[in-house]
DNA sequence: CAGTGGTCTAGACCACATG
DNA sequence: ATGTGGTCTAGACCACTGT
């Protein structure tokens, strides 16, 4: 095995299907423990070399496939030091998965106001959402946030109650998604969203303090785990006169 | 020279400030070629190897520059066939620059139908968004956008006169950064945007045919060249009762 | 077939953090 | 001093695209 390339699974595809790298080989096995919480949030992983002599694999290989998940914001590397799993603290939501900016002035995280909580089972729009069969068991969830010290969202948060047994009954933190990883082994990894402008509503003119038909920006998320699952339907109202969504295109 | 790190500039760093890794100035001077238009969009770029010797560096130190600027959409790379300065067509402005969406159905390019285009004076409004002094040639464009044959979006595009000499005396396509690119040099590669949700006023609502005072999405972008120059100023007016803009979190 | 980018390995040295 | 990740090199082989 002097230079050269192992013969493994990886190699010779005469079937001309599916060729896949042995580092993505590697790399899906790393995510698998993440997910499965065998490497907890925070804490170190082995080192490259550790992880190569374990899998017979080239620190090299070892290095790509982590490198990818850096790039994914599931690990942290700190030379020097290691690699970490990442954690959603604060700065990473406010980083990764937090648009909404004051007009004049840095990011910063907004205090929330816990409004309802309940269980219930889910009309047709949110089994829709997500992808859940009507009626399945859900939790819903709203907030009203302020940026600032100035009220500007309003939030409904839907979530399969089957993802996380008990959420109903527990002390809800400003920060939900890393209660989410914590308490519920749900590492939220991506999410989508799609925004319109909308007029309000009588329950958002009520919660934001504003009249009726103002316009708002409303802002649909839908989130995944980091394993693929649908974890999150999250609706958001905004007022935007002093606020405003910032999107990065690049 | 056999294995191991070449001793040029990028090694020992007693100073503790700055350090560039090799792969970083090789990127620097690739973009460089591409921002200066000596390899043009669309073309191929000479290979690894050919680079590599020219530069006499390793092609492993070549390939992590490429991989860089692939990776920000600079160039393009084909397996088998070469690695091609990237072009501003529909396919990539879609992919890359246009987050509004169909509701149902899948993305496409708007059509355009131009209201206005003129030369002016920079207010002070523009001159800040486009980093300029006050009272600089600025030209001015209007336009109409429509997805899936309805007016849904007006638009109004500001760039500075200095950067596109004779624009406004131009047949304008509908593709604005393939013009920018291929007959002023300049690329765009990457772009900011702030949303907010807005009232129609009297003249968004004669262009979009609502009733002043509908919610309309607001965009308002600020796109930069490749080689850092504030290239364009853009505000767009959009319905959203039949689209949507998408914005991707991971 | 030859040429391109893509993967994999092995080994050396550098920068950084900690003890 | 030791161990971590980061850079750089050299070389082999694989997958893909053309001739």
């Amino acid at each position: 095995m002097s230079g050269g390339q192992r013969s493994s699974a990886a190699t010779t595809d005469p079937g001309g299907l599916g060729f896949r790298p042995l580092y993505r080989q590697v790399r899906e096995l790393l995510v698998q423990r993440i997910a499965d919480g065998l490497w907890a949030p925070g804490q170190p992983i082995p080192s490259e070399p550790e992880i190569a002599s374990e899998l017979g694999v080239s620190q090299g290989t070892v290095r790509k496939a982590l490198d990818e998940m850096a790039g994914e914001n599931l690990v942290v590397r700190r030379q020097g030091r290691g690699t970490y799993v990442a954690r959603h603290d604060d700065a990473r939501i406010l980083f990764q998965f937090f648009r909404i900016v004051p007009d004049s002035g840095a990011k910063e995280f907004p205090d929330s106001r816990l409004i309802e909580v309940a269980g219930e089972a889910a009309d047709e729009e949110t089994a829709a959402a997500l992808g859940l069969a009507p009626g399945a068991a859900v939790v819903r969830l709203e907030r009203v946030r302020s940026l600032a010290g100035e009220v500007c969202i309003a939030e409904r948060i839907v979530v399969p109650a089957a993802l996380f047994p008990g959420i109903a009954e527990r002390e809800l933190p400003n920060n939900l998604y890393e209660l989410y990883a914590a308490q519920f082994g749900v590492v939220v990894g991506r999410a989508s969203e799609k925004l319109r402008a909308v007029a309000a509503g009588a329950r958002e003119a009520e919660l934001l303090g504003v009249a009726a038909g103002t316009p708002l920006l409303r802002v649909d998320r839908t989130a995944f785990s980091i394993d693929g699952k649908l974890a999150e339907w999250r609706v958001s109202w905004c007022r935007t006169e002093r606020v405003h969504y910032v999107s990065d295109l690049r």
